[in-house]
DNA sequence: CAAATCGCTG
DNA sequence: CAGCGATTTG
């Protein structure tokens, strides 16, 4: 049986706001590291990725794991019922066909109970390649949640480009067209794009350990492994969290290892830190690795060592730019609208890249994440 | 070639608000002065006016006059993508069939730029008369906002009426009756109704000249036709600009001229001072009232001579009311809802009223203005 | 100046 | 029912 607490119901009030209009049906996937939900839009066009980790609650318990199917229309209305601030508990027990949710007021002199329906939802349990990127962008959520309206208003289609110059985000439209260049924030010392040649990037992960451990054995020299070390820079994330860690990491690897990308994960080699984050995976049987991920100081850590100074600059507020090579493609704004709805879960959105290859809109808040991939259009530029 | 440049993009985002309900394409008139625009509504009901001015701008160019030919509906699109307080620098070449639109955040870290395509529009260049008008009312813009918004919920229209005991807006509807009384705010030793027997009253321009010489012929003593001469006293505008001058003011008076009101203008007597004003204008002998007005200095120098001791009082926060007649006009109150949105640019408005012709709402803003027209209800009372 | 909420229109 | 716009609050 599942037994989860939320110490705000608002959590997945915003969670479900942000992707209730790309699917309909889903499978809450329980398990004892925590729920993932994964499912392909209404169109099939985007992927969408939802991660809460059982630490993340405030009391988590599954015995053992259990796919929960659920229709969000119906979701989204029961949690309408609930104050942002309500205390969220959720239950099944293991055969359910109803899943139980209670909203208790902080005040404690409120208590409303809800049961609803579970269906059976065909799992289409997509595997996530762990890809790496040949760019990942790093901005304030509301900002690019303000250039992909912007644009939205003048066309179908965005080309986003990023090269030494910084970010560019170009849209043609009936009555005019539209460009918005970024450039990286120059806070710290490591002001400009940082353009290594072959290093590739990998997907910071705020919330999820394996990246964050991964980080910070590269960055440090110390890793454990002994190999990081080519202090390449890659960022990790500065998501918001920090300190939480994730479980299902293993999950997404273990989909994305299938679909071979593991190897990749390895490859890191590119990036000499990421080779180190992978390896705590792997190691992780040792764990400590994740340990040292889990200690959300390893973001910072990452960060301090490698780009952090910029990253801490850029941290809350800034422009971070990473590249390894120039990258440009094109995508609908139509769904990077969607997409951008998720700002309301966290200041950060990271954007990763690499040509031909779906983009990865990641939103890390502080108990999971929410990600996004999206097909470029074929014949970009 | 055109290039101006604006501190602030909230100005014209709010001018663009303010009008793109009332006209969907219009020319942008530039020239070495500044910019103007002139358009009837949609429904050929209403006129509205703007003025820009060069000197207005952080950095203004104009080589030679060029009409750019502006669907409203897509500048507020482009518009839109501009944060209010970026710089926003708009350019076209001299046979350009795009403008070219740059924001800039003033902490330089996005530039976005669009171009949006021009269109050749018929001008309709309407010739609006340099009308003198009978009473005029200077109030704060969102008390006539609040009056008109009011009014509109009960019914269509709304009569105002300008008598000695103030300001009256009146509606009727089905399911009540509304009225609201303003009286003129005491503040300085002209503190009340100014009631001049014949005396026509122009409105102030800050910007316009025009309308300024107009006036002023009629209420000398010394005007050409030798009729002049009450004396009546005029107020010309407290607007916030006062030097600009415009050329299209010539347009606008020769048709009010036509008019035949000149003669009032004489009645200034009531106010002394402002004969002074008027004088100057007239003596330039017939016509060549017309070139005083085009100075726009005549503007200023009106008011402070005459009223301005209570304008300036009344100046930013009171009512104040001046009349030669008793004036009583019908208007659509869904008109006057519209206007009222330039309130964003201005926090004083003016109205100028005589009987049985367009009432002008003139709304003056440091770089310029935004005039309506509107002609009364027929029937009214 | 930005964000969130409510209302209205499609 | 969803999206867009307007208004209000922070």
């Amino acid at each position: 049986m599942l037994e989860a607490k939320l110490s705000e119901a608002g959590t997945l009030k915003k969670l479900l706001d942000a992707i209730k209009e790309l699917v309909t049906d889903a499978n809450f996937e329980c398990n004892e590291e925590g729920i993932t939900l994964q499912a392909m839009d209404n169109s099939h066009v985007a992927l969408v990725s939802v991660l809460l980790e059982a630490t993340g609650f405030k009391r988590y318990r599954c015995d053992r794991p259990m796919p929960l199917g659920v229709n969000l229309t119906s979701l989204t209305k029961v949690l309408k019922c609930a104050k942002d601030d309500d205390e969220c508990t959720i239950k099944a027990a293991d055969e359910a066909d109803v899943l139980n949710l209670v909203y208790e007021a902080k005040s404690s002199d409120r208590i409303a109970e809800y049961d609803m329906k579970l269906m059976d939802i065909d799992s289409d349990t997509l595997g996530i390649p762990d890809t790496e990127y040949d760019a990942r962008v790093t901005m304030p959520s509301a900002e690019f949640t303000r250039i992909v309206r912007d644009l939205s208003l003048l066309g179908e289609s965005v080309r986003i480009e990023v090269s030494k110059e910084g970010v560019r985000f170009a849209s043609d439209g009936e009555a005019a067209n539209g460009s918005v260049l970024l450039r990286q924030s120059d806070s710290s010392s490591i002001g400009k794009v940082t353009q290594s040649k072959s290093k590739t990037l990998k997907k910071e992960d705020g919330a999820d350990d394996e990246v964050v451990d991964v980080d910070a054995d590269d960055d440090e020299e110390e890793a454990p492994d002994g190999k990081k070390i080519k202090k390449e820079k890659k960022v990790k994330k500065e998501g918001a969290d920090g300190d939480v860690d994730m479980d299902d990491d293993e999950e997404f690897k273990a989909r994305s290892d299938d679909e071979g990308e593991d190897e990749q994960d390895e490859n890191e080699d590119e990036e000499g830190s990421e080779s180190g984050k992978k390896r705590k995976k792997s190691s992780s049987s040792s764990k400590p690795s994740k340990k040292a991920k889990t200690a959300s100081s390893s973001k910072r850590k990452g960060k301090g060592k490698k780009t952090d100074d910029s990253d801490d600059e850029d941290g809350e507020a800034g422009v971070r730019i990473e590249m390894n090579a120039h990258v440009s493609l094109t995508f609908s704004l139509k769904y990077l609208v969607n997409f951008s709805k998720s700002a309301s879960l966290c200041s950060r959105v990271q954007l990763m890249m690499s040509n031909d290859v779906p983009l990865l809109v990641s939103y890390d808040f502080g108990q999971g994440h929410i990600r996004y991939y999206l097909a470029p259009k074929i014949g970009d530029d």
